[in-house]
DNA sequence: AATGAATGAGTATTCATTCAT
DNA sequence: AATGAATGAATACTCATTCAT
């Protein structure tokens, strides 16, 4: 890679990890792009030149931070067999990542909703991403026999995701940390792995 | 009721629900002061004699509408016992208000998040109110002991208002028709139920 | 006189009363016609049973009290013959005025001053006949030999006019009273007295 | 000088010159900021790049025609060297000023008495500036002998700038030239003069 | 005469985006 | 590629005035 492609993609990436510290502090809307080109050491028109506009800079950072979640993800439940297991592996996995990343998932959390693009318009096709591998755990789940048949695979999917999401914004935003993300991982897991368990294979 | 008084209450109610559809149709920023003031038909400094300012509109419809919907809540629960059962009811109704309060829904599910305010400053003191019940229940039924003790009763709490709230916003968010509110709540009632309970009390 | 009428005029001139404090508090640009309304203890609409509008409201304060102004000059100025005499009770009659009536003073010489109206239509004509009794003495001053023939009482009644009233100004405006109004009386009395006599008639 | 630096300061002064048209035919409060871009051949929001506000544009026209007087009246008076006459040189610097800079004169007489903050909040350092010289002149010519030791000069200084500044108000208001500059400027110094020299150096 | 709820015209200011350099 | 000065559209809010009671 020469000399010119790596400062471009430095360039880029300072913009984007600019954009996230920025949004999470001040909110999207409240965040001026002069405040993040500021931020990233660069001059307002040059971020022009990697993103279109103040959105598609928000759904960029979308778009690659739930790749790189998704990604993650699999390489958590990677070795993890067991359906139910899996599931709880998903749990911990978000929760882990939310404490890790917190401006990353304040932005995710909190900014994109804010996005009227994201709600009505943007197909937000990498969350389904991240989500469909908790669909595919149900489904495997359900032909294993572990999982009640009655459980719409679909449905439970936005369930679980709305109440990790919920949890996540709630440990985000409350300043005293009221919420331990371990303690979210295992409660969401233990609720859902029962909720979904057929009786035979339900924990004791 | 005098005349005067009346009229007066039907002016602020008439500009409530007038903001209520003028904010689900096209979002909160979009929408201008005087398209509710047109709508409500009345003068945009009129809406000035009722609310202090725009988003202060935005948070009188969510106290409003969260108090009513609180009030059906405890009216839909009454005469149910058991704790088990009296989560299915919570579920059912609460699928049925997004169904039948469809632009109230969207306000609160979508528009509401876009207030900075109301994720940073503002304390939801009547979501709270109306979880809070929920809560309840799953302490009376840790108490007879149809749910197990190592339920967090908080964290649950917002597991289950993240998954009734995001399958609202899929529901009221999709033109078309992919989740029926029926179902919807039957799923999350029966995860969160069998999810919470304890394994006598479990349904087979 | 009834008793209402008596009552009526009670509610103008409470509104009059009510204006001088508020504009001189607040500012004439700043003070609202309800800021007024409640000073005075009506409602806003009845201030429009008495005055056009907020500038005629204005307007009336200082046609009232310039003519209040000018018959307390000519009751000062009574039984004084010399007319450099005259020229020295004007001057400390002025200062005793804006002394005794500040907020008064402090409307005529500062708010007055902001309304376009009176700077370029209004002709402030119970100025001209405050300021003409100037003049009457510097034109008897020059037939008695007094004063100097070269001087131009029209421009002389200005000149002094802006001496008087920038002091006046210095001293209603400044906190810390740099100015006393006792002093500021005898300077411009001195110097317009002295400027204006014959080599003879000069004070020595 | 660059082009740009030579660009960036043409737009500046642009700006400054048609806010002084602007203000000086319409009035600083009808004046509309759109009205001051279109004379300047800017945008709107160009004038926010140079100013803070509005009113901060009236306040910074202020500053650099007082300080321009200043150095004007300095000029003038250079080579003159006794306090009287120096008096006489100030008198008519400053109504030459008046008739040759009138639309700037107009602004500064009139329409900066529109600014509320002006009036209460700001303190004009540059006008004290420029009155500070003529307390200069008489502090000299007191310790020389020619004027009069019970003379106050911070007094007289404001009373010669309240006469300068009225009959330079009346000239500049009235439309038909009531008042001549050159006269005003003579019995202004005449007054001035007399009234302050001391018996032994008042000319005949 | 008095009220005060209702009106609606009017405008400074912001800031995402552009483009000449 | 990078800059950053310039643009100009877009809108919540105020408050003098009205008028039905």
């Amino acid at each position: 890679m020469s000399e010119k492609a790596s400062r471009k993609g430095d360039k880029r990436e300072a913009i984007v990890e600019a954009a996230i510290e920025v949004f999470a502090q001040k909110g999207f809307h409240a965040a001026r792009i002069s405040d993040v080109a500021r931020a990233a050491g660069v001059a307002d028109g040059t971020i022009y030149l990697y993103f279109d506009n103040k959105e598609h800079l928000l759904l960029s950072i979308f778009e690659e931070k739930m790749e790189f979640l998704r990604v993650g993800l699999l390489a958590a439940l990677d070795g993890v067999d067991c359906p139910l297991e899996r599931v709880r592996v998903f749990a911990r996995f978000h929760f882990d990542s939310v404490r890790r990343h917190r401006a990353v998932s304040e932005v995710l959390q909190v900014e994109l909703r804010l996005s009227h693009k994201f709600l009505k318009d943007y197909r937000p096709e990498k969350l389904w991403d991240y989500l469909r591998v908790f669909e595919q755990i149900v489904r495997e789940g359900q032909s294993r026999g572990v999982m009640r048949a009655d459980v719409d695979p679909f449905l439970a999917k936005w369930a679980f995701f709305g109440a990790l999401d919920e949890l996540g914004q709630q440990y985000v935003l409350s300043r005293r940390e009221r919420i331990s993300p371990d303690a979210a991982a295992e409660q969401v897991a233990d609720i859902f792995l029962r909720g979904m368990a057929t009786p035979a294979a339900s924990p004791r």
